[in-house]
DNA sequence: AAATTTATTAATGTATACATTATATGATCT
DNA sequence: AGATCATATAATGTATACATTAATAAATTT
C-alpha cells in the first residue's frame, strides 16, 4: 500500500500570521520595530493581500499596532500594559482553577499536572531556568484546557503571548522560583478535593504575586517599555 | 464664519464590520442563516476586499463563522456555548468587581452606578423589561469600565455582544428580576468599603445564578440552539 | 432506482491595478 | 536658523482579475 503523503494546504495568510507571531515572540522583530505592508510583504516572499490579512489578525490580538501610512509596529509593552495583562490573565486563570475543581479532572489530567510540577522541580535542581519556564507554562496550559471551556482557554493563550516577551526577558533577573511548586501542589490538592474556592485563591494570589514581582524587576532595571 | 462639516473617514471595511453587527445583533441576520462573500458585498453595496476583511474580524470575534465555498454563517449558540461564554463572563466580571474595590472609586463613579440601580428600579416599577435590561447592561458596563482595564473592558464587551442575542430571547421568558438589585447594590456597597473578595464573590454569585437561569430555561422551550 | 464517475461551475485566496491622500521633501520667506 | 508653503511620493484601502479547486450537476454504470 503506497504512502500518501498527508497535505494540509495552508493559506498564505496563515502562514504569513505564524510566521510573523513568530518573529514577534523570539523577538526577531524588535519592540517597536516599524514595517510597511510593502516590507512585510517582500519579508515574507508573498503579495500585500495575505499579508495584511495576517497583520489585522495580529493588532486585533495586541501583539502589534497598525498606523496608516507607516504600517504595523511590534507594540512596545509599557508597565500599565503588564500590569493590565497580568490582572486580566489572573482572572482568568484564576476562573479555570475554579472551573476545574467544580467540573473534577481525571486521574490522567491530575497526573499530567504532576508530571509538570516534577518537571519544574528537575530542571530547578539543574538550574535550567530555561526549561523550567517551560514546563510552568505547560502547567498553566493543563490548568486552562481541563477547565474545558475552548473561550477560556483561547483568551488564557492570547494572554500567555502577549506576556511572552517581558516573561521571557526577566527569567534570569528573578529570584530562583522556589516556592512556585508549593502554590501548583496546593491548587492541585484544592482541584482534587473539588474546593473551587480554594483552588481560585491560591491560584490568585500565585499570578498576582508573580506578576507584581516581573513588573517590579522591569522598573527597577529603569525599563518603562520592552 | 463658515461652519465646517465634521468629516471622520471611515473605511469601508470599518463600515462593513458596523453593519454586518449590527444585523448580526439585532436579528435581522438570523442565526444559522448563511452568506457567501459575493453576497455580503452585494448587501453591503461593496467590493469583497472590505466585507472580507469585516468577516474575518467577526469570525474571530465569534459571532460568525467561516466555512470555505459556503461564505459566513452567523453562528448559532448552542447550549455549551452559552455555559462557556457565562463561565468566562461571570469570571471576568468577578475580576472587574474586586479590581474595582482594590483600585477604589470616584464618588461620581459610584453616583453613576447608583443610578443604574435606580433606572432599573423604575423600569421595573412600569414593567417595562426593554428598558430595564439596558439599565442591566449598563450597570454591568460601568463595573468594567471603572475597572480601568482596557483589555478587560474590551473583552467584557466581546462576551457581552456574544450573549445579546439569547438575553434578549429570554428577557420575556424570566421572572421579574425583582431581587437583582439587592446584588448590585451589594456589590457597590463592598467596593465602598474596599472589600474585593466580597465584590468579587457577590457579582460572581449574581452572574452565575443569572447564567444559570437564562440556560435552562431556553433548555425549557426545547431549545437545542438558538 | 441507486451508486459511481465525469464535467462544469462558482467560491475563495491571492495578485495586481488604481485612486486617494498623508507625509516627506524641497523651496521660499522671515 | 527656523517657519511656512508647495509639490512629489509612497502607503493604504479598495476594486478587479486570475488561478485553484471544492461542490454541484449531469451523465453513465450497475
Amino acid at each position: 500500500m503506497a504512502l500518501k503523503a498527508v497535505k494540509t494546504k495552508v493559506s498564505l495568510a496563515d502562514k504569513a500570521y505564524r510566521e510573523l507571531k513568530h518573529k514577534i515572540l523570539d523577538n526577531e522583530l524588535h519592540s517597536g520595530q516599524q514595517m510597511t505592508e510593502a516590507e512585510v510583504s517582500v519579508l515574507l516572499n508573498m503579495s500585500r493581500t495575505p499579508t495584511r490579512e495576517a497583520m489585522l489578525q495580529l493588532a486585533s490580538e495586541g501583539l502589534i499596532e497598525l498606523k496608516p501610512r507607516h504600517g504595523m509596529r511590534v507594540k512596545p509593552i509599557s508597565i500599565d500594559d503588564m500590569q493590565e495583562i497580568y490582572e486580566v490573565l489572573t482572572g482568568l486563570e484564576s476562573t479555570a482553577a475554579a472551573l476545574c475543581a467544580t467540573k473534577g479532572l481525571t486521574s490522567e489530567q491530575l497526573s499530567l499536572m504532576h508530571d509538570a510540577v516534577n518537571t519544574m522541580n528537575e530542571t530547578l535542581d539543574r538550574d535550567d531556568l530555561t526549561e523550567w519556564a517551560r514546563a510552568d507554562e505547560q502547567f498553566h496550559r493543563y490548568l486552562v484546557e481541563f477547565a474545558d471551556n475552548n473561550r477560556l482557554k483561547h483568551l488564557v493563550s492570547n494572554f500567555i503571548e502577549q506576556s511572552h516577551r517581558f516573561r521571557m526577558l526577566t527569567l534570569k533577573m528573578r529570584p530562583k522560583p522556589t516556592n512556585s511548586n508549593k502554590d501548583h501542589l496546593d491548587v492541585i490538592s484544592a482541584i482534587e478535593n473539588r474546593d473551587s474556592e480554594k483552588a481560585r485563591l491560591i491560584h490568585h494570589q500565585h499570578r498576582e504575586k508573580s506578576g507584581r514581582m516581573l513588573i517590579s524587576l522591569i522598573k527597577n532595571v529603569g525599563l518603562n517599555h520592552i
